[in-house]
DNA sequence: ATTACATATTCGATTTGCCATATATTCGTT
DNA sequence: AACGAATATATGGCAAATCGAATATGTAAT
């Protein structure tokens, strides 16, 4: 039940990750590399924004997040009962360029999601201090 | 038994596959990433040269680099008894970089098998025609 | 026959999805 | 302030699917 009072621990000890084949194994996965391309693209989302875009159940997106959010590759905010996902600011350069390449030449990996985003009424605004 | 002579078929119609997805999910791995990267750095590369550099077992070697083959990433060329692995002249021009970063940023990726490649006896030469 | 390469098969391990549930925060009520 | 309901997020457990290693066997060239 501590569990995750460690794995915040973890995650503040840990450096940002940048094995490239722990790298690529969490972007082999349709939904983590749109996801983490939608969040680059708008900035910070939360996972109530993400469940609608995608229309995949919260565990499962939650999942999957974890995994970007060990790697380094995202961090977290909360605000209020929200928590917003965004790109780490402390990802390795070439990590960034993988992900600028990726983004510019495969807009259709997000194309439907972000339409889907923009239709959603009520999105939370996030409430910073 | 005729699934080889089925199989060249499909690579010869299928053009280069841009997937990101599967892309990634290739190069999560990481003897399929570093041959990769190997072969970028040595240009041609036949399966008995890769196993010696990675000390790895001969159908482990080939059938990752069927993985590659199967997505466009690297063509064969016959040259003898030998066939001899190259990356794909039709590479999408984004991939090309994302290689270019990932080696430039993850020397040490091929470092050992480069040096264990340089001290292999009688590696087979090209006889190109 | 020998060397080089490819593939099928089997099996154990890892991963994934889904459900239920646990935790955290907010809000409304009292 | 204490309580409880509602919303948002995280996670544990289990079955299904996928993956990877190893061995054996098949094909091609010399």
């Amino acid at each position: 039940m501590k569990r995750h009072v460690l794995h915040q621990k973890e995650i503040a000890l840990k450096p940002t990750n940048d094995n490239p084949v722990a790298i690529f194994k969490a972007l082999g996965d349709e939904l983590r590399l749109a996801a983490l391309l939608l969040i680059r693209d708008q900035g910070k989302l939360c996972v109530c924004e993400l469940t609608e875009a995608f229309e995949v159940s919260q565990p499962k997106v939650s999942r999957h997040l974890a995994v970007l959010r060990d790697l380094g590759l995202v961090e977290t905010e909360r605000h209020g009962q929200w928590v917003y996902y965004y790109l780490s600011p402390r990802l390795p350069a070439w990590v960034s360029r993988v992900l600028d390449e990726t983004a510019r030449h495969n807009e259709a990996l997000i194309e439907q999601p972000l339409e889907q985003l923009q239709t959603m009424a009520e999105r939370p605004g996030v409430h910073c201090p």
